[in-house]
RNA sequence: GGCGGC
DNA sequence: GCCGCCAACATA
């Protein structure tokens, strides 16, 4: 905990040990939320800027260059808030916790004085390997001081090419070791993360309610960019991937989905875009044509606010992509899952001849089948269906119905081009 | 559909 | 019988 308040920048290694005040806490996750909501609007800050920013919030403390008992209020804060938060993140919008929190150690460290930084970077034992004499002569490092890095500990500069690099080596001056600690914190980060995801069913209801009672700062630029209108799903269902084209047909023609379906295709229209009010609409239009509408209320509702993450745990699901649809099981009377993985061949080619596949990728996509080859066997219904070559296997539902959108749009291009 | 609560 | 909660993860 010493080595924690001694310096403006952390690691954050260590599960912080020891219950704060309830309140305490809610008050620390305010602060942080607040950084994170200034990082997300302003893309790029000087350190002055972010202090005013900050106004009252105590975390602008560690932008302070001097040391007192305010400051050092200020890091416990900011490494208990950290964790907090990263539980939270954990399970909605780990890129986004990342991104801030690497932002927010970059602007700490560079504003910290050299003599602190390298008394960080000692005290967390972090290995620095000053380039020799012969070394430097040879690669003309002049100046101050420069240290050598493995490729893998800074790729990002090893990327950009700026700096010499010597079989397998890159050397960096001094001023640009914080990208050395970002990519060690990033990685750090990551594991951590991860472990916290795990965690999070077993962490304490307490500390769960009170995250629960904060609205999380969202990324921009999600679920929010795109939009699927109800309104127009019949004429797009022509670019579903076939797994969703059928869950398309099955619940025009019987009123319902079981279960798995649901979470198949409504997930994949979520992904589209659709909204909740509007996937309720279309759920609620088919499934009342065979039961009651306070059935389906009382039923099936809220499993789909769930799907939208607007009750409960409030996860933002993501669509499943073809991997996982691959591995479900589908026993005989479900419609959901992969066609050309659960279906049977002979089903399947009948199927493909109605969507006028030609006999030559009816054998190919049969073959592939046969290899287990699934998702190129999608790949080749794209291309025959949609008239164009893909450069990728499929790996995603969402991302078949992207492209095979864009097709249309290449093929028009190609019409009009021919008509001039 | 599964789990859980009354 | 009433109710709540969960699953996912590509992506430039
Ligand atoms: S490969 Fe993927 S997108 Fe294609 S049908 Fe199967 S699950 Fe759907």
């Amino acid at each position: 905990m010493d080595r924690i308040l001694q310096f403006n920048v952390s690691l954050y290694s260590y599960t912080p040990q020891g219950a704060e005040q309830l309140y305490k806490q809610a008050e620390m996750i305010y602060y942080r939320l607040r950084l994170y909501q200034i990082l997300k609007t302003k893309e790029t800050l000087s350190v002055d800027e972010l202090k005013s920013e900050l106004g009252d919030n105590p975390l602008k403390h560690l932008l302070d260059v001097e040391d007192n008992a305010e400051v050092r209020l200020a890091r416990h804060l900011d490494y208990l808030s950290h964790w907090t938060l990263k539980i939270a993140y954990s399970n909605q919008q780990p890129m986004f916790f990342m991104k801030c929190e690497l932002r927010w150690f970059k602007t700490r460290f560079n504003n910290m004085s050299h003599d602190q930084r390298m008394e960080f970077i000692k005290k967390n034992n972090l290995n620095l390997t000053p380039a020799t004499d012969t070394e430097k002569s040879n690669l003309k490092l002049w100046g101050q001081n420069w240290y050598k890095f493995n490729f893998t500990e800074v790729t990002l500069l090893v990327k950009l090419r700026l700096y010499p690099m010597y079989k397998g080596f890159i050397f960096i001056p001094e001023h640009k070791l914080v990208f050395w600690l970002t990519e060690k914190l990033q990685k750090q980060l990551q594991s951590s993360l991860v472990h916290c995801r795990k965690m999070l069913p077993s962490t304490c209801d307490q500390l769960n309610m009170l995250i629960n009672t904060f609205e999380l700062v969202q990324p921009y630029s999600d679920t929010t960019s795109r939009s699927f209108k109800l309104c127009d799903l019949k004429k797009n269902v022509e670019h579903f991937p076939l797994c969703m084209k059928f869950q398309y047909e099955n619940l025009e023609k019987k009123h319902h989905l079981k279960h798995f379906s649901r979470v198949q295709y409504g997930l994949f229209l979520k992904g589209l875009g659709l909204s909740l009010e509007e996937a309720l609409k279309m759920w609620k239009t088919e499934f009342t044509k065979k039961m009651s509408e306070r059935c389906f209320q009382k039923e099936y509702s809220y499993f789909f606010k769930h799907q939208y993450g607007t009750v409960g745990s409030k996860i933002k699901y993501k669509a499943q992509c073809c991997d996982t649809i691959l591995e479900q099981s589908v026993p005989s009377g479900f419609v959901h899952g992969c066609p050309f993985k659960h279906w049977d061949a002979s089903v399947l080619s009948v199927r493909l001849r109605e969507d006028d596949v030609c006999d030559e990728d009816v054998r190919k996509i049969l073959g592939l089948k046969q290899r287990e080859q699934y998702r190129a066997a999608c790949t080749t219904y794209f291309q025959s269906v949609c008239g164009c070559k893909l450069d990728d296997v499929i790996d995603h539902p969402v991302k078949y119905y992207d492209k095979s959108c864009s097709s249309i749009v290449d093929i028009e291009d190609l019409v009009l081009s021919d008509e001039d």
